[in-house]
DNA sequence: CATGAATGAGACTTCATTCAT
DNA sequence: CATGAATGAAGTCTCATTCAT
């Protein structure tokens, strides 16, 4: 189950109008009022929720960012191979690209207000922060492969997981923006297909090095 | 020169100061009065050169975007091979980071504001074409390094385009964010190599033929 | 005994956290919030001893207005001469000066606000009527001192009086607004003498104490 | 004249609409809408002249203090007695009460609002100074007179200030509330001549007494 | 009587845009 | 063309008061 139990039905019902309300129109164009109408609420009562219309829209992001790393984490941790890991990663992303759309595209609107005036606002940390750990994961599993010869002992981790994380969110912006034509299912597998293939240490992987006696 | 000769003192100024104003603090928070004052003119007379706010902050973006087209054409319309044509084109992007981070802000900028409100507005159109003719450049190197035998016949130009585009954005995304750390010379480096030798079809393109009778 | 008896527990808790809360951040400043909180009850039950915030207020002010008239009365009715109980009065306000500026405080602030919308409100009128009653206490005492000889026969027992009162007055707005510096033993010593051996009547007074020997 | 020069016609409205708006409704009660409209201008103009409704008040009282200054100081700098000085002191005084009464309404507005908040700012700070020089003029009239043998060598200069100054502190204080009755001629000529007969020093008081052969 | 979430009128303030000079 | 005072719509946020539980 998704929702908190500790969040009153009130407080979810704001979350959601803005949510749409932000993503809709963006977070200078967006007002109170029509966050408050769509909630079906009084203007007022937002402010018993919220403390300003700034906390309400790091409330709606923060939630947005913090609902996949469970699954994703459960995903990962199981017995498969780093290739698995990583395809499994790649779909979780891809077949939510209209998700993150929508999400990335609140990002994008929390980047082009509130990190303006403080760059170090509680969102902007836990932004980072939750980047840190996403990159930490994808590094760890390329670690794991390289060890187990899936891929080439000259892949650095670290440069890997910020290649797959930029081609991931390079390809979620083109989305945001609406640019490159939408991504059919032929594309999106073709993309995943070469990302893994090659990305990760040239790709030799188990072909080249051979049995490395891994099963 | 990158200097209309059509665009009066008086014009460039008031766009310098805009750019500087609109990256420095965002679309939004940023005054016509500010403007004005950076830019040594009253503030009705900014009125004389651009029809609103709006109006002048898509010239500040269009203006961005159109000053890098020319140079690159001229980058890879020599006689090099495909691999070197991309190498360029990716040393053009990563040396220039910088200014893309600012002019990127700008975009996700524009993205949050003008965007929302009518995606067929100019900006938003020329915005759409710059970017097709950007993956229309890459597709056509692309092809004719499977033309030449440089990359596997089996790679997709547009998707390999896609790819290459969407990783550059996704950098400079990053580093607009300020996330994954700064990019030290020698990252780049690894980045854009390994693009380079595996993007495309994955260097020779056999590998990823052969035997297949994994299942 | 100041408590009346018909006056409630939690009623009196609202007063003593009302006055606290006027007398520190002013009327306009103060919430209903704030009350409910300094007296430890929910903000709906203020609504059920108090009609609104005003009428709260008005309560608060009257309260303080009313409480020191019993006293001074029995003071004053004693057998005392009219220069004894002069001396009385004035020891009693000066030594209650730190609460007659709290006091004070919230009449002024009473005037800011309530006095304005309705010279006639309740709280006003009672106002007037306690000053005509001090005002008349003190001409009562001048014209007996007139009477017996202490002071001079030319003495306005009317115009003494409100001399004596604007004199307390002044002394208290000055403190209230802690200008002036603050009043040692000694000025508030002086100040009271010098008041009372000339105020009233021009000094018969020496004649009764005699040369005094002091040039 | 009393008009600065440096004032914009504008800005003087705006402050004569201010000033009786406040004084009319008190601050809080006082919308900006209100003083634009008494003015004549539009709201947002006020914003042209004055940073916001509390500065705007403050100008007011500002405005108001420094007025007489230089007027009252002209009156005292002539080769009067001390008794002459001190009668003209009040007389300034008591014949502008009504205008004091409507200025000192504003102070008890500014010190029911403002001063709660911060005791230093600006306006706080100047009506310090400002209550410092009236009573530094007072008690140097006082110290001539003593020095001259007009009052008597006991007198202490800076409580006789105070104490005159306390006295037409109080009545205009009771002149803002509207207590004590209004003051006719014969009232304040009583405690006018009171005052200076006896609170200095109960001094020697011949001169008063003296024939005059007035009437 | 107690509670506190809900209400909504209304306040201050900002700022893009206009226009008379 | 330049200027900048004037405009006024619009937005965020507050808070006294109500009322269902």
């Amino acid at each position: 189950m998704a929702q908190k139990p500790d969040m009153s039905e009130r407080r979810r019902a704001i979350l959601a109008a803005a949510q749409s309300a932000f993503d809709a129109a963006g977070y200078a164009a967006t007002t109170i009022d029509e966050v408050a109408a769509k909630a079906g609420i009084s203007k007022g009562s937002i402010y018993n929720y919220f403390q300003s219309k700034h906390d309400l829209f790091e409330q709606v992001v923060s939630d947005g960012l913090a609902e996949d790393e469970a699954d994703i984490d459960q995903l990962i941790e199981g017995p498969l191979s780093a290739t698995e890991k990583l395809t499994q990663y790649l779909d979780y992303w891809f077949e939510r690209m209209e998700r993150y759309q929508r999400l990335g595209g609140l990002i994008l609107e929390f980047w082009s207000t509130a990190a303006h005036e403080r760059a170090d606002g509680g969102l902007a940390t836990s932004f980072h922060q939750m980047y840190d750990r996403w990159l930490e994961r994808l590094s760890r599993i390329v670690a794991a492969g390289i060890e187990a010869g899936e891929f080439g002992p000259d892949a650095d981790p670290r440069v890997a997981g910020k290649l797959i994380m930029a081609v991931v969110d390079g390809i979620t912006v083109q989305a945001i923006f609406g640019i490159g034509g939408s991504f059919d299912e032929r594309s999106l597998s073709a993309l995943k297909s070469g990302m893994l293939t090659s990305l990760v240490g040239r790709g030799r992987g188990r072909d080249r090095q051979e049995p490395r006696a891994k099963e």
